[in-house]
DNA sequence: TTGAAAGCGCTAACAC
DNA sequence: GTGTTAGCGCTTTCAA
């Protein structure tokens, strides 16, 4: 209705809201913000203008006084199908509250990641969320400081900060059981190497589900670690070094899906194929696993239950909670065409 | 260094800074914008200052005069192989330029969408990305008016916005080109039947180029068009759309990644596959696309140099170019496993 | 070249 | 319940 020229106009502000509806900027302040002091009748008048003049509240102003109204999600990578679903679970909760959500991809570098936060911290966001963070926990408790925060997939349990993550020992147990069901016996676990030891990151938790459940059904001897990395090449080197193997395992849990994937590209490059030359089994239920030509049997972390969680927790963070919580998730495995009894 | 204790304490401001250099707040500004005015001297003692002090612009309050020095990227699904190349591309130009890069994913409908963005301008971010967007030239001239503006794989041609897309028209010919020369005669397309009739949309150029293609190796009548949708379900749907035809094409160009990885899912879950069945051909080349198991022949669309230009044009408007720059990149095509010779 | 001071739009303390 | 006003940290005249 209001078009007017090509003309950039000066923004309305709320003191145009104020002087349209007849009271004070105070009053259209809280009316905004629905904060308590404003008789029914104001509110109306006040919401009414607002509307009218298709008031928009300018947030570096807000920023100044208040909440900026924006939540920051500090992430490797954009390209990990776990981030969608979550992101999509943290929308749901938070974007009918009147927060905006920003993503800002950092890289797999702990400097440029620092560099993200620090950004978001200067830019004032409400609060932040975490997803796998490349940082030991006396820094992340540093950052959780300055800015409400909540962690996705990192075990370190602070009082300064709220976790949430999927039971990751868990989840390498139910793998195991499921191979076990199948008469695997001689089962290789693949490892970030690089997570060797932190305690705070999910690959040692996968790791220690596996040997646990390994040794539960009496089959320590039987079990192999194989040090890479979790992406693709790793995933492909993996597979190199299993076949090189003396006696090689029935079955292998590569602790990743992108890993899986990356293993079963190999083998199909060496003409053979899974689950004829050995099961597989992923981890993630990334959206790729599911494809007909690929068939991955792996977990599922149940991305869009965590993105509400993360959600709800960080709101009532920034609301004024100060105890910590710490959510844990069940995994679910999912079979599907990659994993066979052993013949 | 300087640690101190839980508090939180003070931020340090622009005031700290000046009175440490024993300078004004003026000219410690100066400084800080590298504008001009400031002797070498001062400049020195201001930047030493800031360091000392661990200084921080504060975002929102350079907002309220000045920039922000935040690009906002708006997207449909962040969940895209594409968008991540892009975004490694721009991050690349604008983060030495000192610029932050926040992506906001806005899901598949208009009204979402629309909200973001004028959330990003509520925010004053300097300037913004919009990736194929769900919205007609003159809704796009709109948000142009009040943000600098770079739309990505979109074609409209506005003098108020640049662009910066791959020749998607030429995209789809080489498609053609290279199952014509496998002797392939009989080629279907599969259409995103909702881009119909918008020539701004990317579907159409490849459309537009297919039929091109086909005519000027003399095989209009050889061209079959399926309308579906361009994502996973779609390209499920388009399969059976494709086993249903009287006379079936021997080649199929999927119009993007993710159709052909639907088509290839619904084949193989009917034990069918590719190139058995007929060639196929994907558009994007996704990380998945490479993947062992699915050598999907695709086209290359250079993201990440797509994500460098816009950098470029868009840093370039915030500093103040108005006239339009439609940058056009020339796709390539990338022959894997899913094309064969015709028998 | 440098500095003093006004003011961006909003919130919060306090007065009425 | 409502209004007045100071001030958040920065940039930008404009005067010195």
């Amino acid at each position: 209705m209001s078009e007017t020229s090509g003309q950039r106009r000066r923004r309305i502000t709320i003191v145009d809201v104020a002087k349209h509806a007849g009271v004070s900027t105070a009053s259209a302040s809280k009316v905004l913000r629905n904060a308590y002091g404003a008789s029914e009748s104001m509110r109306a008048r006040v919401q009414e203008a607002m509307e009218e003049l298709g008031y928009r509240p300018y947030g570096p102003a807000r920023g100044m006084r208040g909440r900026t109204f924006t939540i920051g999600v500090v992430v490797s990578d954009i390209e990990n199908p776990f981030l969608s679903l979550l992101t999509d679970g943290l929308s749901s909760v938070i974007r009918p509250l009147s927060y905006e959500l920003f993503v800002s991809p950092s890289g797999f570098q702990p400097l440029p990641q620092k560099a993200v936060v620090e950004a978001m911290i200067d830019h004032q966001m409400d609060g932040l969320v975490m997803v796998a963070p490349l940082m030991n926990a006396a820094e992340i408790e540093q950052i959780a400081m300055a800015i409400p925060l909540v962690v996705v997939g990192h075990h370190s349990r602070s009082h300064a900060f709220d976790t949430v993550a999927a039971d990751d020992n868990l989840g390498a147990q139910i793998v195991v059981d499921h191979l076990v069901e199948l008469g695997h016996r001689r089962i290789a676990f693949v490892m970030h190497a690089d997570g060797r030891g932190d305690n705070s990151r999910p690959e040692c938790h996968r790791l220690q589900g596996f040997e646990l459940a390994m040794s539960r059904h009496g089959l320590e001897r039987e079990a192999i670690v194989i040090d890479s990395r979790w992406n693709l090449d790793g995933g492909r080197e993996a597979a190199r070094q299993v076949a090189a193997l003396n006696s090689p395992p029935t079955a292998v849990h590569a602790g990743a899906d992108i890993v899986a994937l990356g293993m079963m590209s190999e083998l199909w490059e060496g003409g053979q194929s899974v689950p004829q030359a050995y099961s597989l089994v992923g981890y993630d239920n990334s959206r790729t696993s599911s494809l007909g030509p690929i068939r991955l049997t792996t977990v599922d972390q149940a991305g869009m239950e965590m993105g509400k969680r993360v959600g709800h927790l960080l709101v009532e963070r920034i609301e004024g909670r100060t105890e910590a919580r710490h959510d844990v998730l069940e995994p679910q495995l999912v079979i599907r065409g990659t994993t066979a009894r052993i013949t």
